[in-house]
DNA sequence: TTATTAATCTACTAAATCTATAGGCTTTAA
DNA sequence: TTAAAGCCTATAGATTTAGTAGATTAATAA
């Protein structure tokens, strides 16, 4: 299952590119648009600002604003942040390799075998879409 | 991420399916060979077998057995029995629709947009493979 | 018949993760 | 100086995961 967070965090950002000008929007304004509980929203742009997707301004008249062009913003890098790693199981990731311990050899291991498979789809699919794809809807 | 659960379930369906007579294999026979906690497997080996895809014997001699030839048995089948729907978020479900409480339209939604993509080439890799497929390491 | 083997079923639990919520602190603009 | 807005820490309820325990039922062999 895709997290809430996930959910929630790629709405904000999509709202936050279709934004015509720059200028800084609130949590509450995000929060009020795309339904979103305020404080849920708000450690989830946290995040986002500390992992470098999102700039800040504190104040009247603040808020969140996108550091980068739309179509600059590769849905892998938001996955990862927002889900963490693409694989589902770390001895096929290419960013977070661990070997099972259960697992004697992964070359024999059908598990490693679909799961590589269903990563490389799955990277595509994500490498292959930014942000702004995903707001021409 | 993937469960154990569906890990270790794939690993003992294919410990079956290497199998050369179809002679009945204990639980704690798998358990030993693929390192899984006795227990568990008990528990992950009958919801398989009530959900149609292997037969039991009980008594001496008894255990597990595939009810169809290793490549009839498609990934889907096995992966909606173990880990559930292959879609992320059910408003992209082929089998388990639901709509998004908070989600107004659903086709300017970029997650959606994101999500049925994801489906649709997960659902690929998981049709061309079968069991057999998977033994072939 | 009796003992043994092995699946079946129910119930429980510890730990982790998810989905928030609460509240005080800091910064900025008017 | 006041209101607006983000920053930060802590906490809590619900759900899921990954098991564990133990009694029961069925089949087989002696």
């Amino acid at each position: 299952m895709l997290s809430k967070k996930t959910k929630y965090g790629i709405k904000a950002l999509t709202y936050l590119a279709r934004q015509e000008n720059k200028a800084p929007v609130s949590i509450a304004t995000i929060s009020k648009s795309e339904n979103i509980s305020l404080k849920f929203l708000e450690s989830i742009l946290l995040t986002l600002r500390k992992n470098g997707l999102l700039g800040s301004k504190k104040g009247k008249g603040g808020g969140y604003y996108l550091l980068k062009e739309p179509n600059e913003i590769q849905m892998t890098v938001v996955m990862r942040i927002l889900e963490g790693p693409i694989s589902m199981i770390p001895c096929v990731s290419l960013n977070f390799y661990e070997k099972c311990d259960d697992c004697p050899d992964e070359n024999i291991c059908a598990v490693h075998k679909l799961m590589a498979q269903l990563r490389d789809s799955s990277l595509k699919i994500f490498r292959n879409s930014s942000l702004a794809d995903l707001c021409n809807c």
